[in-house]
Parts: structure tokens; sequence; C-alpha cells
DNA sequence: CGTATAGTGTACTATGTAGTACACAGTACA
DNA sequence: TGTACTGTGTACTACATAGTACACTATACG
């Protein structure tokens, strides 16, 4: 599923029990052009930038983080916090790479 | 330190016992011009995309991720990786952010 | 002395990113 | 029946990214 498909989706649901969930509505209370989002939603554009993809995903209560990474994006504060000890996390991360997600999840408990 | 002046150091390094490190002559070897990389290394431009990074950290055998990070850029690689299972790594690295190294080294073992 | 090599200044460029602005056609409904 | 709202097509734009191309000066050295 791509990212503008999945917002549309995710949009329409809300849409369907409050009518201010409209493209229009929705588009004007994060604070972009209907016609930009109506393309994005098509996957007419590239995704929004990162603050655009955060502030819709508040708006259409949706995982950022997710959202992140249909755009093909990776949220500024982890890249961050990578960025402060890059060979350390790089390690990390591809020895987790084939790691089922219970055994990552235990890691953190 | 900064990218270009960490760069700059490197190669001086090397260029100390091997005359083959001339700014001229790495810039030839990994395909960039001479006055680019000059500026570079001056940090009188942005640090260059990620192939050139990394076509740089071969040659002057210096680690790709630190490279990387410095020119504030994360390696695509990982960033595929996390993009994969956004919510479990975005969950793990906040919580890791603020765990002593030795810490999280143990997790891998 | 000249020629090979060194680093750098200046000007320019192609492509990507992230949108805006405005007009238009369709639908709803009071 | 008009007016209010819906989504969308088209054209354009500002800024960033990632460099190239060429000329210039300084230095080394055989």
């Amino acid at each position: 599923m791509t990212f503008g498909s999945f917002i549309r989706n995710a949009r329409e649901r809300r849409l369907a029990d409050d009518s201010r969930f409209s493209l229009r509505q929705v588009a004007h209370r994060i604070d972009v052009e209907p016609a930009y989002l109506s393309k994005v939603e098509r996957d007419e554009v590239a995704p929004p930038s990162e603050a655009t993809v955060v502030r819709l995903a508040r708006e259409l209560d949706e995982d950022a983080d997710l959202l992140l990474a249909m755009a093909g994006k990776i949220s500024s504060d982890l890249a961050k916090i990578i960025r402060k000890r890059p060979r350390l996390f790089a390690q990390l991360i591809r020895e987790l790479k084939t790691m089922p997600d219970h055994a990552i999840l235990r890691l953190v408990r």
C-alpha cells in the first residue's frame, strides 16, 4: 500500500462518520492547499515533508513513525539519536535485521 | 569536528607517508572534481551525497557510518531496515537513547 | 627554466523537493 | 435555482542538493 492510498483510506474512514474529514477541511487544518493534498492522496506527487506528514498523522490519528516510513522517511529525532553513536547503532540495527519482532521487543524489557 | 575538517585531517595523515593522497589524486579516484573536494574539505559546501561519502570512506579507510553521521546522514541500508518495521525500531531506539554504550552492546550478545 | 603537480576562486547547471494559486466541473440541498 | 461545498487539472515557483568546468596562483624539482 502506498502513502497516498493509505492516507485516502484513513481519511475516508474518518469521513464516514464525521463530515469534517473532507479533503478540503483536512487540508485546511494541516495547512496545505486542497489541490496538493488531492495529489498526495492519489500518489500523483511524492509524499510531503516530514513536518507535513506529522501534522497529517496527528489529524488522522495515525502513527507518525508508520506514516513517515511509508513516505520513505525516518523521524528526525530517531535519526539524531543514531547519528550521535553511529557505529554502535549501525552494528545493533544490522544485527537485529533478521530477528523476529518478539525477540527485539524482549530486548527492551 | 566538522565533516570537512575531519576529511582533510584524515587525508593529510595518509598523505604524510603516501604522496598518492593529494587532494587532486583522491578526488580523481573517488570521481569528483578537485575544486569540489577542496570546497568539501574546507566546509565551504554541504557534505557530499551518500554515495560520494561512502567512496571517500573507502578511499581514506574510515568508517562509513561515522562519516555519514558527520555528514548528517544515515546509511540507506539502515534506514531501509528501520522502515520495514518502523514502530518496533522507533520504540527500541527511543528507549536506548540514554543507555550507555556497554549496555547496548550487551543486547546484541 | 620550464613543466608538472598542488590547492583554490568563480561561475554555472541539472535535478529534486515541497509546495502555492487559480480555475473548473460535479453534487447537495434549502 | 443559486450558492456552498466537493475533489481535481494545470501552471508555476522558491529553495536545496550535488555537483561540473575552467582559470588562476603557488610550489617543487630535474
